[in-house]
DNA sequence: TGGCACGTCGCC
DNA sequence: GGCGACGTGCCA
């Protein structure tokens, strides 16, 4: 039993709330390279032998190109392509998942809700929870609890670590799991090897952006 | 600055 | 209570 746990799908709006909690990171975590890369460097005997990507039958881009939002959702096709899409990728392809095919309007209500829920908890701190109306449970590990309480952030669920089912069983996390406490190496959510605050820029200036664009 | 180990949290 | 995993301090 290596990944018996919930999907990372239903952690998603937990993330996105908890970046506009204050959790500082540590410092070492700076700018790291997007997920692709990681796969790219994978060793093939670790790629063919001990993970099992969900999306193997499906690469990385054409799993965004399934998911990504339909243009005529929002009726301003101008901008907001595909690529802005991606920009976001946890929520919109969270809400695709969750709201199921067809209701691609629902979808976008659905994010953009998230994402202003995103943005009145980081300006207002406010703990209301309506956001979870559209997904699962807010869980207590949100800003909500004492509100400058540092709390756990989640893992994105999108990213291609996250998207890994399998520990290599070769890093050191790995080798180390009893002692190191760590998730394996490969497996180690993109979001969480950044700053917190850092994220919390990019949601707000791109993926929030966008996502009013559509919504409104 | 990156990696490792420990403390602790969160879910089962 | 057990286990997986995040946060953070410490060290090379």
């Amino acid at each position: 039993m290596l990944w018996g746990r919930k999907p990372p799908a239903v952690n998603v709006n937990v993330n996105v709330n908890v970046n506009g909690a204050h959790a500082h990171a540590h410092a070492h975590r700076t700018a790291m390279p997007r997920a692709e890369p990681l796969n790219v460097h994978m060793p093939s005997k670790m790629s063919a032998d001990n993970f099992l990507s969900p999306l193997g039958q499906v690469g990385g881009a054409e799993c965004m190109n399934r998911l990504k939002v339909p243009q005529q959702s929002n009726g301003s096709s101008g901008g907001g392509g595909a690529g802005e899409v991606c920009s976001t990728p946890g929520v919109i392809v969270m809400t695709t998942l969750h709201s199921g095919a067809g209701s691609s309007v629902a979808t976008m209500t659905d994010s953009a809700f998230q994402i202003a829920a995103d943005c009145q908890h980081s300006s207002s701190a406010s703990c209301s929870g309506s956001n979870a109306s559209t997904n699962t449970t807010v869980s207590a590990n949100s800003s909500c609890s004492g509100g400058a309480a540092k709390r756990k952030r989640k893992r994105c669920g999108v990213c291609a670590p996250c998207r890994r089912l399998i520990n290599c069983g070769v890093c050191s996390s790995c080798r180390n799991r009893k002692t190191g406490h760590q998730i394996c190496k490969f497996r180690k959510c993109e979001e969480l090897k950044k700053k917190p605050g850092s994220t919390v820029e990019r949601a707000s200036s791109v993926g929030a952006a966008d996502t009013f664009r559509w919504f409104f």
